[in-house]
RNA sequence: GGCGCAUUCGUCUAGCGGCCUAGGACGCGUCCCUCUCAAGGACGAGAUCACCGGUUCGAAUCCGGUAUGCGCUACCA
């Protein structure tokens, strides 16, 4: 029996929930409930100088939208923790001292000017940027001597100068690093936090995470903690490193590309059911066709073996497309619950609140199969929320129409509309379309000046279905409104 | 500059030596449906599989080199 399979999360509170990040997250989730295993979410809040209040919340919210739930985390707590870097740093400095006893760490007490210089320096004559190891054999005199001066040291690994540093990747097979190309990187900062490096190894070890998945930024630091792993004594755990997300222009997706929170994609109003299938093809594909997956297909058909090696443009015209297949899949009244919200937010203030669901259930199968995202809905049916339309009374003469015969077509169908017996949509249109020969009107020319007499403008939902959603009286209003306003000018 | 990873239609991708005159999807174009817009349907344009060599009877698929892109190169993660 192998050991069960227990990946991690590990997002440090410095931002916003990134789409990048948030699919690191899904393929972790993914990959622990394919295989019954637990999904941990650690917070690395080691760099205390830029994190960011409320980021933590921001990026559980976005887990929590998207329904990827925690075995061991925050608020759910668990047997591994405290889950929160900052709560474990005792940990981390009692690694620290056994490197250093053991002769795989040192201190350090060069100042951030002298390695500023020092880099400045070897950029100039082309050398590679990197720690030049002035405090790697410092005596125990030199050492005391820059303690008396009251300068706080950080701690450095003490990185093999020559060999080599392999490790098997599970997506991209052997990678391997020359040790003297890795330099004496930092352990332990000088406020007693420890980097990414240390902290990580640390945790993944005392957490037994069997598998680290993440970002392929992160392939290159992953010689340092193999390094790290066999001065701990600890057996590594297996690496998969994730293709990255990249903008339009191909550089690596930031708010200049637009959204990059999934907050804002909530907001923006994509269903969570779209950008978990959305996120789940970004570097991973079942075959050649399948593209609509729920999420249980997902989990049970998800697999390292084919995730993608190369990174993905988000490709947002995709998004959109898939958002809009949601949207029509979604039975009426969930359509009309996800809506309500967005309703409530985007429609004027002059509607009245709270909106009548009752109304609302009318009006939504008017434009489900029309939306692409929850945010249009207002724009959309703004016009069957209020009394006065607001609309270029020229909108209403048609092609090869003119005013006067606008108006007539106006008076009929005001007429119409007195005498119909039955106000249902196929009653209207039996009504309605005879009287578009009988005006010497094509049905376009006739109906689209009823268009915008109704609802105020040239695209709608269909005439006659929005009709009997708004009722006799007010399409007689709004005709009669019309006509008003064509005389006018 | 050094190191690492990658390279199939504009984009997401299928392909793991013969099934490929390279398949699907988004987007785009034309047409059908049609009261507008969508949705739906049909058809189409779009990839000398980055390039150059090699291995092989046979390569998008294996190997080497080159180019390009991206990542890392912090007391950031």
């Amino acid at each position: 029996m192998t050991n069960p399979v227990r990946v991690r999360f590990a997002p440090s509170p410095t931002g916003y929930p990134h789409v990048g990040n948030i699919r690191t997250a899904l393929f972790n989730w993914l990959f622990a409930r394919h295989h019954g295993g637990s999904f941990i979410v650690r917070i690395e809040d080691t760099d205390v100088a830029r994190k960011v209040e409320g980021a933590v919340e921001a990026i559980l919210d976005g887990l929590r939208w998207l329904g990827l739930d925690w075995d061991e985390g925050p608020v759910v707590g668990g047997d591994y923790g405290p889950y929160f870097q900052s709560q474990r740093l005792d940990r981390y400095h009692e690694a620290t001292r056994r490197l250093i006893s053991q002769g795989n760490a040192y201190n350090c007490y060069c100042s951030p000017q002298r390695l500023e210089e020092m880099r400045a320096e070897q950029t100039k004559n082309k050398q590679p940027p990197g720690y030049d190891r002035q405090c790697r054999n410092l005596s125990r005199e030199e050492c005391a001597r820059a303690e008396a001066a009251g300068v706080v040291p950080v701690v450095r690994f003490k990185t093999p100068l020559a060999g080599q540093t392999r490790f098997q990747d599970l997506i991209r097979g052997e990678v391997v690093f020359e040790n003297s190309t890795i330099d004496d990187f930092v352990l332990l900062k000088s406020d007693g936090y420890p980097t990414y490096h240390l902290a990580n190894i640390v945790d993944d070890h005392f957490m037994e995470i069997s598998h680290v998945m993440r970002a392929e930024e992160w392939l290159s630091s992953t010689p340092r903690h193999v390094l790290l792993y066999q001065a701990m004594g600890f057996d590594p755990p297996q690496f998969a490193h994730l293709p990255m997300i990249l903008g339009p222009d191909r550089s690596k997706l930031s708010k200049r590309h637009g959204a990059v929170s999934i907050i804002e994609y909530r907001e923006q109003g994509y269903l969570p059911e779209t950008m978990f299938n959305f996120l789940s093809l970004l570097g991973w594909s079942l075959d050649d066709k399948t593209e609509i997956m729920s999420r249980s297909e997902v989990v049970r058909d998800f697999s390292l073996e084919r995730i993608s090696r190369t990174a993905a443009i988000f490709n947002k015209d995709k998004l959109d497309w898939m958002n809009g297949l949601y949207i029509r899949k979604l039975s009426p009244e969930e359509f009309v619950q996800r809506a309500l919200p967005f309703l409530d937010k985007g429609l004027s203030p002059e509607v009245k609140r709270p909106l009548s669901l009752d109304y609302v259930r009318q009006i939504m199968p008017l434009v489900q199969e029309r939306a692409k995202i929850l945010t249009e809905l207002a724009d959309l049916t703004g016009f069957l929320f209020v009394d006065q339309l607001d609309y270029k009374p020229d909108l209403l003469v048609g092609k090869g129409m003119t005013p006067e015969s606008t108006i007539k077509a106006l008076e009929a169908g005001r007429a119409k509309l007195q005498e119909s017996a039955v106000f249902e949509i196929e009653a209207l249109e039996m009504a309605f379309r005879p009287l578009a020969d009988a005006l010497g009107l094509k049905t376009g020319q006739f109906f689209g000046t009823l268009r915008v007499a109704i609802t105020g403008r040239t695209v709608s939902p269909p005439l006659f279905q929005t009709m009997v959603v708004l009722g006799r009286e007010r399409c007689q209003q709004r005709i009669e409104a019309a006509l008003v306003r064509l005389r006018a000018a």
